[in-house]
RNA sequence: GCGCCCUUAGCUCAGUUGGAUAGAGCAACAGCCUUCUAAGCUGUGGGUCGGUGGUUCGAAUCCACCAGGGCGCGCCA
C-alpha cells in the first residue's frame, strides 16, 4: 500500500479503537484522513475527534487531545496537535516520508497503481461516432476523457473493458449507403447526374463529402457492374444495399480506427447495433420487460409550453421510464414498427450486464444530456444493483490566436480529428483535453498549445520532465542512475523546504489516483502533474540562488545520490501520471 | 413550460465528495540569467464563491426557491 492517507487511516483507527473501543464500526466509516487544506497544518489532517465526540459524549477538543497524545507514538508520526474546531493535525516524521521515494523508485511507473477497485469489471463506452465519416474535432474530447478514465480506472485496479457501440443501424446508416452508392456508379463512370440520383433516393443524397469517393472506388473495383444496370446507372436497391452498407460501414470503421490510433485511442469491443438487432437481442430484451408489465402502449402528452407545430396524440410502444425516475415514458417503436435508438440502446446495455459488467460507464456529448434518465432508468429496471454512470462532455471551443475557428462543412473548413492531430500533435490534444473537468465548456487555443512557455501547460509539463531526465543524463557518467541503486541512497540530506514539499506532492499521487478514478474525474490527473512540475521547477531554481541545493555535485558523492533519488521520484511520478493519461513522456525539449 | 449541466479574482479555471484564513495560471506591478536548459523561478495587489433562505459543531460543496448562461424535450442518432 503505497497511499500514505490509507496506511494512516488505519493507524488513526486504531488509535480510536484502543482509546474508546466501545465506538461502532459504522460511525468509524465517517472517519476522514485527508492533506490539511493549509500545508503548515501538516502532512495529514483527521476530523476523527469532530465525528466521535458526539458518540463518545464529550467535545471535540478533549477528546481530540487524547487522540493526540496517542498518535504521537506512532513511530512515523512526529507530532499531532489539535487545531481548530477539533482537527487532529499529523506532522510525519521526516526520515519517513523521504523514505517513500524509495517507494517511488521500487514501483516505477506502477507507482500509484491501486487496488482500490479491487478487480471489479468495469465498462467504459466511449467515442461510439456514428460510421457515416471521419471523426469530426467534436470527437476529440469525448474520445480523450473516455480512454484516459479507462486508463485511470484501470490503475485503480478496476478491471477495464473499453468499449465501442458502433451505430449501424437505421435510417443515417441507409442514407450513407445511398451516398456511397453515388461514388460507386461515378467511379463506373455513370452519365447521370447527381441532382438525378438526388431525386432518387429515399429522403434525397446526403453524405456528399469527398471522403466516399475512394469506397466507390473501391466497391467498383470490387463489385465491377455487378451492383448497377446497364451503363452504370442505379439498379434495385435490393440488389446493392446490404452489399454497399456493410462494405462502408466497415471501411469507415477503418477509417474511424485509424483516426483514434493516431490520438493513441483504441478500444477492446466493438459492438455492433445491427448485430444486437440481428441476434434478436434487442427483442428478447423487450420481451423481458413487457413480461414485467414495463413495456405498454400509450399516448404521450405533448411537451408542456412549446408549441407542437404538428402534434397528434398517437398510440406508441412505451417504456414505463417514470417507474425508475425519468420524467416521462419513452417510445420504443418507430411507426414502421422498428426499433427506436433508445430501444436498441437498451439491447446494448442489457448485452454489457449480460456479459458480466454492474459498472457501466458512458461518456457522452452534452448534447446527449436529455438521454441520461431514460438510459440510467432503463439499467435500473434490467438491473437494480447495477451502477450506471454518465460523464457528459461539454463543447471545446477551438480558437486561432484568441480568434474563435469557425468550422462549417459548407465553407469547407471542415476540420477533422486527424487536421487537429496533424496540427498539434497527439499529445497536446490529449493532456489539453484533461485540463478541464468534463462538464465544463474549455477554450483549446491552437496556437497557444504550440507555444514553449510556461503558459502553455503541456510544455510545462513535459519540460520538468524532460528536465529529470536531463540530469540523469548528466549523472549517469559519474554515478549509477538505476532506481534500485538510487533507492539505496542515503534520504535525509534531503532537508531543505523546497525538496520536502516536492517529496509531499510525489507521495500524494497514489491519493490522487484513487480518488480522481472513484470521481471518475481523470483531469485531476493533471492537475496533480501540473503541481508536482511547479515544486520541481521551484527546486531547480533555488538550486540557482543555493548552489548546496543543486543536484550534481561531484565533491559531495552521497548529497548527490540523494538528489538523483528526488528527481529520478519526479520523473517517475510524472511518467506515471502521463502515461496513465496516454501522453508520451518526453526525454528532451526540442 | 419541463429536465439536466454550469455560475468562484479583470480573464481562463481548480477546490481533495461537508472542514480550518477559498487556491493556481494569465493579465498588472517589482525582482532573479558566471548554472545540471532563464523554454524557468520569486514576491505584491486582486473575492459578498450569482442571490436569498434552510440543514449542523462547520456550507463554495448538501436542500428549497430565484436570477443569468448552455444543452435537450413523441417514431434523429
Amino acid at each position: 500500500m503505497t497511499n500514505i492517507f490509507s496506511i494512516f487511516r488505519d493507524v488513526v483507527r486504531e488509535a480510536v479503537a484502543r482509546l474508546a473501543p466501545e465506538v461502532p464500526e459504522a460511525t468509524l466509516a465517517a472517519l476522514g484522513v485527508e492533506p490539511p487544506r493549509d500545508a503548515s497544518h501538516g502532512d495529514i489532517a483527521t476530523n476523527a475527534a469532530m465525528v466521535l465526540a458526539k458518540a463518545l459524549r464529550t467535545n471535540p477538543r478533549a477528546f481530540g487531545e487524547k487522540l493526540a497524545a496517542e498518535l504521537a507514538t506512532h513511530a512515523a508520526i512526529a507530532r499531532a496537535d489539535v487545531a481548530g474546531p477539533g482537527f487532529v493535525n499529523i506532522a510525519l516524521d521526516p526520515t519517513w516520508l523521504r523514505a517513500r521515494l524509495g517507494d517511488i523508485l521500487e514501483a516505477g511507473t506502477d507507482y500509484g497503481s491501486s487496488t482500490a477497485g479491487a478487480g471489479e469489471r468495469v465498462n467504459v463506452e466511449y467515442v461510439s461516432a456514428n460510421p457515416t465519416g471521419p471523426m469530426h474535432v467534436a470527437h476529440a474530447r469525448g474520445a480523450v476523457v473516455g480512454d484516459a478514465l479507462a486508463g485511470l480506472l484501470a490503475k485503480a485496479g478496476f478491471a477495464v473493458t473499453r468499449e465501442y457501440y458502433v451505430n449501424d443501424a437505421g435510417a443515417q446508416v441507409h442514407a450513407l449507403a445511398w451516398a456511397a452508392y453515388w461514388r460507386y456508379l461515378q467511379a463506373l463512370g455513370t452519365t447521370m447526374t447527381e441532382e438525378a440520383f438526388d431525386a432518387i433516393v429515399p429522403g434525397g443524397l446526403q453524405y456528399r463529402g469527398d471522403y466516399l469517393v475512394p469506397v466507390g472506388e473501391a466497391l467498383a473495383a470490387k463489385h465491377g457492374l455487378s451492383l448497377a444496370s446497364a451503363g452504370a446507372m442505379p439498379a434495385e436497391p435490393s440488389l446493392w444495399l446490404d452489399i454497399v452498407r456493410t462494405e462502408t460501414v466497415a471501411s469507415m470503421m477503418e477509417e474511424i480506427r485509424e483516426d483514434l490510433a493516431a490520438l493513441g485511442v483504441s478500444h477492446d469491443v466493438f459492438v455492433s447495433e445491427a448485430a444486437l438487432i440481428e441476434a434478436e437481442v434487442v427483442q428478447r430484451t423487450l420481451e423481458t420487460l413487457t413480461d414485467r408489465g414495463l413495456i405498454y402502449t400509450g399516448v404521450l402528452e405533448p411537451p408542456k409550453g412549446q408549441k407542437p407545430e404538428d402534434w397528434e396524440p398517437r398510440p406508441q410502444t412505451l417504456f414505463r421510464s417514470t417507474d425508475f425516475g425519468d420524467d416521462i415514458d419513452r417510445p420504443l417503436r418507430k411507426s414502421d414498427g422498428s426499433f427506436t435508438y433508445f430501444a436498441n440502446d437498451i439491447g446494448n446495455h442489457a448485452d454489457k450486464l449480460a456479459r458480466g459488467f454492474r459498472r457501466i460507464v458512458q461518456v457522452w456529448g452534452a448534447d446527449h444530456g436529455g438521454y441520461v434518465k431514460r438510459m440510467a432508468a432503463a439499467v435500473k429496471a434490467l438491473d437494480e444493483g447495477a451502477s450506471f454512470q454518465v460523464l457528459l462532455c461539454q463543447i471545446v471551443h477551438l480558437l486561432k490566436g484568441g480568434e474563435p475557428m469557425r468550422m462549417s462543412k459548407r465553407a469547407g473548413t471542415f476540420v477533422t480529428l486527424r487536421d487537429l492531430i496533424d496540427e498539434v500533435g497527439r499529445d497536446v490534444v490529449r493532456f489539453i483535453m484533461l485540463t478541464r473537468r468534463s462538464d465544463a465548456q474549455m477554450e483549446f487555443d491552437l496556437d497557444r498549445v504550440r507555444e514553449q512557455t510556461k503558459d502553455n501547460p503541456v510544455f510545462y509539463v513535459q519540460y520538468a520532465h524532460a528536465r529529470c531526465r536531463s540530469v540523469l543524463r548528466h549523472a549517469a557518467g559519474q554515478f549509477d542512475t538505476h532506481p534500485a541503486a538510487l533507492a539505496q541512497a542515503d534520504f535525509d540530506v534531503l532537508a531543505d523546504e523546497a525538496e520536502m514539499a516536492l517529496i509531499r506532492t510525489l507521495v500524494a499521487w497514489p491519493r490522487i489516483v484513487e480518488q480522481a478514478a472513484l470521481a471518475c474525474e481523470p483531469h485531476r490527473l493533471a492537475f496533480h502533474l501540473y503541481d508536482v512540475a511547479a515544486a520541481f521547477h521551484g527546486l531547480w531554481n533555488k538550486g540557482r540562488d543555493e548552489a548546496e541545493l543543486r543536484f550534481i555535485q561531484p565533491e559531495a558523492p552521497e548529497a548527490t545520490r540523494a538528489r538523483l533519488a528526488l528527481v529520478q521520484a519526479t520523473a517517475t511520478v510524472i511518467a506515471s501520471g502521463l502515461l496513465t493519461m496516454g501522453v508520451t513522456p518526453v526525454e528532451e525539449m526540442r
